[in-house]
DNA sequence: AATGAATGAGTGTTCATTCAT
DNA sequence: TATGAATGAACACTCATTCAT
């Protein structure tokens, strides 16, 4: 809807007509320098190369760095949402939703680029007012979820609880036994409210 | 005898000779850049100017950047190691905690620097070895704190809940109602065992 | 078009937006610093300054300090090689082998930039492998045009006298007598066997 | 002669009463560095640290780079012509200066700080006219003693070979044949003149 | 006599960004 | 539309040298 294959007369992003990936190549592989080096690490030079494409082919679609750097956070939360959310599809009964939630947390390397990605955006956020609108509403969707099953109080507790969690995951050279991260999920978590008891 | 510690009147830096604080002025001063710009922003010149010393006194004390990073994050959670202790020190009930760890999280912007720092620290952690050393002693000093009053399993919840009830603070545009931090922290923590009830 | 090559009247540098010869230019730099101060005194800026570029330029085109230099001693022995060979095309009898190996040695400021670039590299190559294969390949070289006239074993022995010759020469004070170099350079050199007699 | 103990009244050289062979240390050191790194890598820092010294010690003992750099070339002359000079002190035939000259040339890794100094020092005499000095006293040092046995212009055909083959055979990776050197030698030696026969 | 602290100049190198093509 | 060449600012770091002690 947003995006049109010839005649755009607005300022708005181009599409390309050969290679119309380019444009999320080039955000993946600023995710990628973003993990492996952390935010003082990305570079023009390294996210061409990652990406495999000319130097001259990152600058020509972004404006500048702190744009690229802005849409691959946007790249980011977009695809984490949508993730978050199926996560929750077949999510029935309180067991459920903790045992979701538990794999969130313990969720093994898979799940590292992800974690660490998005503690990049909270900590660029403390300092880009820019990117706040991004992660509130990050947190505003990720709560909504969770309120379906919780209600709003709940669901504010819990997020911060997995951010935490998550956190010290990362963090941790041994991983926590899931009992315990059952444990403090099921405790963070009454009776379910929401669609379904 | 030739140098006075008042009647500075330019701006001009005068001539040290017998600075035995500079180090620790040094160290302060790279906390300083890192809660401003970030680990992205620290170089050796931000850091000189801001301690108001010459470029060349930064790279005589500190082998390298890393190591300057470094030490700072030493002499960071030494510093608030010691100022999280010192907060439970006339914690004598439940409420009590409670009352100090909603001021922890709500603390105004005079803890916003020591928050900040915080999770730089573990973010930078996430890629350097060395410093995860430092976040796992920092943890575990935490923990031991808050087990005194809840119990090691406990503890290990709370902590994680306030990191990220911290974060979320601080990324917030108007501030968590105080009932509502009240009512989480409430929520993790049962009765208490330890020292006392 | 919008760029003259004469008329220029002010030491400042122009845009030179096409420059094709930029690297041999910047190359040629190299070399004439590396006659003026030595491998010890080589610097991007230094170059830049007498390729009459910007220092950018010089990191742009070669992608380190080392590859520069290797390559400056590679632009060397190709046009030195080359000179070197056509020394030889008119010499037909021994006198004349003799002639031009005099003037070799005794070449006055003309020959002394090649001179001393020529022990520079070899001084370079004794701590760089990278560089002794360029020695090397020069000095088979240089044997191989003597050898047309001498033989490979008096090539060796003859190259060697050369070599030595010429350093002392560069190094004296007062020049040799003509004569005494003559004597040198014909008593290592036995009738001629090779092409001609 | 020149040292004395106490009671020194000019600007020449001190002797300190304790550790009164750091200064030989330093310039051993010197040498060493000039070795490994060549002219371009001799630092105060880096010859303090060869030298096991403090860094002060080397500013202290020596008043500037350039002056360590000089005293170090002079003590390696110093030490080279003696070594040169008892080499010769058991010829007695042609066949044993011939002998102790391949030596001289084929003198394995023993050998080869020694020339690689050597090297290191013509060069820098190419551009310090204070160096120059120290090289042709020592060229004619040499001189004198081949001059023994040849007469001095042999000698000085002699010496320029000798420099030519040891260059070569530092370059090369793998040794010139025993064979080769010694005809090289003995061709430009003609029956001796001199103290015997 | 001896040395560690200190500093400003200078190094190689990386880089965001601009621009001609 | 797309890109390689180009450049000036900034970077981390090394260093010779000075100086108080």
């Amino acid at each position: 809807m947003n995006e049109v294959e010839l005649g755009e007369t607005s300022g708005a992003r181009r599409v390309r007509r050969h290679d119309p990936e380019r444009r999320t190549r080039i955000l993946d592989a600023a995710l990628d320098v973003l993990v492996a080096e952390g935010a003082a690490g990305i570079t023009h030079r390294k996210v061409a190369a990652r990406a495999d494409v000319p130097l001259g082919s990152v600058t020509y679609h972004f404006s500048s760095l702190a744009e690229l750097q802005a849409q691959a956070f946007d790249w980011y939360v977009e695809q984490r949402t949508a993730e978050f959310e199926s996560l929750f599809t077949e999510v029935e009964a309180r067991e459920d939703l903790i045992e979701v939630l538990v794999e969130l947390v313990q969720g093994g390397p898979s799940r590292r680029r992800s974690a660490v990605l998005g503690f990049e955006l909270h900590l660029a956020a403390l300092r880009d007012p820019a990117l706040r609108a991004l992660t509130q509403k990050w947190t505003r969707d990720s709560r909504a979820v969770l309120s379906r099953f919780t209600g709003p109080e709940i669901a504010g507790r819990l997020d911060a609880l997995l951010e935490g969690l998550i956190m010290h995951a990362l963090l941790a050279t041994e991983p926590e036994p899931r009992e315990a991260t059952h444990a403090a999920i099921a405790q963070a978590l009454p009776p379910l409210t929401g669609r379904d008891t």
